[in-house]
DNA sequence: GAAAGTCGGACGTAGGACGTCCTATGCTGT
DNA sequence: ACAGCATAGGACGTCCTACGTCCGACTTTC
């Protein structure tokens, strides 16, 4: 099936135009993700392109997440992924830093909104093994700021577990997106926060959020994770304007 | 500035570190959106890598939406979009439509916990203006409702403007994102949805939430988004088991 | 039968050549 | 002097060839 496209078309139209093929290629063909896609050489063929224009319109679904290249081996649908919204996320957190840094504000909202606003929703749903592994990151956090050293992980983990319960793909990944994105761009500013006193303060907070979690008042829950967030928006406020 | 880099890395991890060199080297020159980029021919120079392999990472931060090239003039940093999520979104929720479409489901969960969760804070933020914009949309909806023509613009006119008070950027994208990525899976689905009497219920819940909007009853115009959503749900339920 | 070596296929990188497109410059005509 | 057009140059777009690198599978060998 050699298509032919009107070459009527600016580049960036016909390398969109490209790249649309492919993937409704994979999608007319059923390919799972995992399955193995055509050759270079039959996507050339298929497609009537040189190799060089494939190979970029493939980069990009590479990047996008939508195939995964192993070299010397061939190139397969690749599994979900938002690899994509955190590689364009993470650059402008990186841009907006360099000048204003609203964005990083915007990315705590949006957090705020999710987190705040599904928490209840989650908890409806979460299982005695979810509490305790909920517990386990608690402690974890209790332990490490007594020994003075930060817990991203364990801060991460803690965020995960949350809304693991929701089995939700989508959502998992947004958030676990906009933590790394966030991590990036506050590791870009300075480790300010790590003093023992803001440790602690930091895993006790986790420690009363997840007793909330523990008893059900999720209107409890959910004010104390906006209280977090709004603690985090104090951090940004103090290196926007670190004389005020 | 030649940058070398160690030869011992797979292919994805140089490609990476690659289009890392090339976004570094536009926030280390303070280069801001609309600004030019160098040439190929010298970030070649500059990054130490070949014709082919720049092109291919520069299309690659082309669909991550942090460049923008323009056909014989040259390469511009570009301004904020959300395009790489919206081509990569549209992918998965396309693929999962044509096996078992819970992804559809994740999306608009999603949507909802963020529209219910930020009308509120929206409606604190609203201008008469806004109002006066919002109350066209849905005047735009009843007329064409009548008329039995579909407002698929008019719909998505009215959450855009619903939540421009809040004036957070990445919101805005990522809802705008969701809308595109919704519609297009939705129109693959099918248009039962056309029927003139469901038009003029999707109008007149508009106008319920409008009206809510407008008299300040903040749980009330988030009890009547999260029951827009519901519906929607239904919708998607109704074609994954038409048959049930 | 298992381990090592070898082979072929497939992707990765480089460079050149030519086409296409856009801008800017300078010319022309009024 | 100004408007419009024609041209030249630069920059990206596409294709081709060649070679390097990597991986999996097959063959050989013990």
């Amino acid at each position: 099936m050699i298509v032919s496209r009107p070459p009527r078309l600016d580049a960036h139209a016909r390398l969109r135009a490209l790249t649309s093929d492919i993937t409704d290629l994979i999608l007319d063909r059923g390919l799972l993700p995992g399955d193995a896609m055509p050759t270079e050489q039959e996507l050339m063929a298929e497609l009537g392109v040189g190799r060089n224009t494939l190979r970029e319109a493939i980069k990009v679904l590479q990047a996008l997440g939508v195939v995964e290249i192993r070299h010397g081996f061939g190139m397969f649908v690749a599994e979900e992924n938002l690899v994509a919204l955190s590689d364009s996320l993470t650059f402008r957190g990186q841009m907006s830093l360099r000048h204003k840094g609203h964005e990083a504000n915007e990315l705590v909202d949006v957090r705020q909104a999710l987190e705040a606003g599904l928490v209840g929703t989650a908890m409806s749903a979460i299982t005695e093994h979810h509490l305790a592994e909920l517990e386990a990151t608690v402690v974890d956090m209790e332990r490490l700021a007594a020994e003075g050293h930060s817990f991203i992980d364990a801060d991460r983990n803690f965020h995960r577990i949350l809304f693991e319960p929701l089995n939700n793909q989508l959502l998992s990944n947004l958030l676990g997106v906009f933590w790394d994105v966030y991590r990036t761009i506050h590791q870009s500013i300075d480790a300010k926060d790590s003093t023992r006193a803001h440790l602690a303060e930091t895993a006790h907070s986790h420690r009363e959020l997840f007793e909330a979690v523990k008893s059900g008042d999720k209107p409890l829950a959910s004010s104390l994770l906006a209280c977090h967030f709004d603690g985090i928006r104090g951090q940004l406020a103090d290196f926007n304007a670190p004389a005020g």
